[in-house]
DNA sequence: GAAATGAATAATGTATTCAAAGTACCTTGA
DNA sequence: TCAAGGTACTTTGAATACATTATTCATTTC
């Protein structure tokens, strides 16, 4: 229906003008944009066109311009005053460093989860942990978004036994990064497992600085495979700024 | 890429013309509002007015809107769909937990820096953390922007040897929170001379995880000067502070 | 031909306008 | 008297308009 003959550069894929619910548009085009980059569809240090993602999404510039300004501050895109908003130069390390981050922040949630986690949460966690388990063994039938879940909901469990700061930072950490960790390297979930019983077993154990360490050390692996796809779907440009005149 | 050595003709000294505040309206909004809000002029849970935002700064709804949502992610204002930005309901146990969490981010650092730092940050630590003795112990007449300019000297000679993204978190968390440690109680500075001297010697003897423990307790005095000096100033809302200007 | 200058065009930052949702106030009825 | 409901005012969120600056491109000059 649409006549595509528009030959511009970067193409920003058209998204329904789904819900159009007021007051959360800017949070929309945030995860729109965020995905944009972390699936490789616009590259490092590639300009963002205002006019094109406000037509892409149907809404105005308005909204647009306030979820440009939260991902500078959550530094997926580098604002400059006068010449807009482009995609951040993150660099393989630049990954590493931020799951690093990641880790001892959520080490120490682990820590505190090891030190007052209760009957209950310990329960919960382990039956995750069995389910996630269970799912490498044998023919479970969970398909990688089911993974995904067990996942996530291990780490929330620990997560809730932290200061609501903690969780606070938690949360922005993981959502600017990927975290499709299903959709890493094939022995991911193999690695994940045991990262997760190590963890595991060190808050059940109450052993706080164990726990801390077994998070550094799983997250330490995350952000490698995390880098690691990512140079996969070509997200550190091949900054081949070649000379076609 | 350079123009190091290279005779090019005579250069003219740069400037920044003060009419470039354009496009960075949304940080001096960001400024004022966070100010307001650490220094207790707006209280927890107070309504923030754009409009009366606005006319005080001379400037339209536009930027006032970025600077929110800015603030909204920073956690020191909640935003609600329709209802508007009210200044978050911090209490100091948040606080306390935030500067842990800069315990942990900056402690990376000084663990960092035991390994990386090189004899010339040694040297300026060193040099720095000697004024700042000094301060203390002889009237060297210096104010108290001044030792606020050597504690953060101080640290920023180690964050300096942390990868880019754990820079970037560490001027996020330091901002978003009071960081005038000048006017925190009096026995303060002789406290923070200790802590730096701590440091200092860890980082100095390669001791790695001694640096970090050091900065990580460090960080949790700090966290508790600043909420009892956010306590005192009516932060957190009982005092009773009735007119605004 | 390459660099530089100037106009034309495009994109950004800010202001202003507009529609919808919230809030306050006021009336009315039991 | 108080509660319920309706109406007017306020405020927000988004869209549009406007001024300024960056970028492109053609032209000129060395």
């Amino acid at each position: 229906m649409e006549p595509k003959g528009d030959e511009r550069e970067p193409r920003y894929p058209q998204r329904t003008p789904a819900s159009r619910r007021r007051g959360v548009l800017g949070e929309e085009v945030v995860d729109y944009v965020r995905e944009l980059i972390l699936t490789g569809t616009i590259r490092s240090g590639e300009k963002i066109d205002q006019q094109a993602v406000s037509e892409a999404l149907g809404v105005s510039r308005s909204p647009i311009r306030e979820a440009l300004v939260v991902l500078g501050r959550e530094g997926l895109v580098e604002l400059t005053p006068r010449r807009g908003a482009a995609v951040a130069d993150l660099s393989p390390e630049d990954i590493v460093d931020h799951y690093a981050l990641f880790g001892v922040v959520a080490g120490r949630a682990a820590a505190l989860a090891a030190e007052t986690i209760d009957e209950e949460g310990l329960a919960e966690l382990r039956k995750v942990h069995a389910r996630f388990l269970d799912a490498g063994s044998d023919g479970a039938a969970l398909g990688p978004e089911d993974l995904q879940q067990l996942n996530h909901d291990f780490h929330r469990i620990i997560n809730l036994t932290a200061p609501g700061r903690t969780r606070w930072l938690l949360r922005h950490l993981e959502h600017s990064v990927p975290s499709n960790y299903y959709e890493f390297a094939d022995g991911w979930n193999h690695a994940a497992v045991e990262h997760h019983a190590a963890i595991l077993e060190a808050i059940a154990s109450g052993d706080a600085d164990g726990a801390r360490r077994a998070m550094e050390a799983h997250l330490q692996a995350s952000g490698e495979a995390a880098a690691a796809q990512l140079a996969a779907i070509g997200f550190f440009g091949d900054n081949i700024r070649a000379t076609l005149p």
